[in-house]
DNA sequence: ATCATCGTCAACCGGATGGTTGAATATGCC
DNA sequence: GGCATATTCAACCATCCGGTTGACGATGAT
């Protein structure tokens, strides 16, 4: 399936690649660092990298010899969206949203700590 | 990959199983219903529900000689809420956060319509 | 009892996936 | 030029995935 939520939705499971995910987080990574807390091949990494640009989750820009990867969060939007067209029909996700949103307005905006 | 959240997002990676999510919004369906609009062996359907059913997106209740499909959108919640973590750094998700949170204040919930 | 219907199981197939290793390609440094 | 670093490519392997077909076990109808 290459359709965009097929590539996104398989992007994401797979555990190495949403740690990567998580890691990019942070900040801006080059390739050999991403690979590095791995216990698996810089191959596979790069694997898994491409994988993820394939699906638009991050971007890869190289400069000089090294190789940047990006967090592109709005390649998460379409999946979302299509997830809350099922969620809404939930009532404990609606309060979540609540919730989340009180946590926005509230405090600053601390990330919801989930595996 | 066998936890949970990979289940889950591996489940949705595939449009047949996303188009049988859509169709048990509607109602409650049995296997042979289901199967009845893929162009697709009905054995090939009982998989695809096996694998929803493994994702707990779904549960199976038999009833005499049907098998009922059940829609259990609760299990959309940890990676909706996982993917949050990430969103929240996009401001046009936020925007679209409390667009939703209006459309359900204002008008009683229209459901976002994406592929 | 017999027959049709509902659904799964088992075996098979081709292609994708996740990993390995070793060679190859840039690029930067001296 | 020559060497080290950064990253990918190519070939290979085992396993999983999405599909098929045919046989099978349950259940309901006559």
């Amino acid at each position: 399936m290459d359709d965009r939520l097929s590539l996104t939705f398989a992007a994401l499971a797979d555990p190495t690649r949403r740690a990567i995910l998580s890691m990019l987080l942070e900040d801006d990574m080059a390739v050999t660092d991403v690979a590095e807390p791995f216990d698996m091949s810089l191959a596979a990494i790069s694997k898994h990298l491409a994988i993820l640009t394939r699906a638009g989750l991050i971007s890869q820009e190289k400069r000089g010899r090294v190789k940047w990867c990006k967090l592109e969060p709005a390649a998460l939007k379409d999946p979302s969206v299509w997830m809350q067209g099922f969620g809404q029909f939930d009532p404990v996700n609606l309060d979540d949203f609540e919730r989340y949103l009180e946590t926005l307005l509230g405090n600053g905006a601390a990330p919801p700590e989930v595996g």
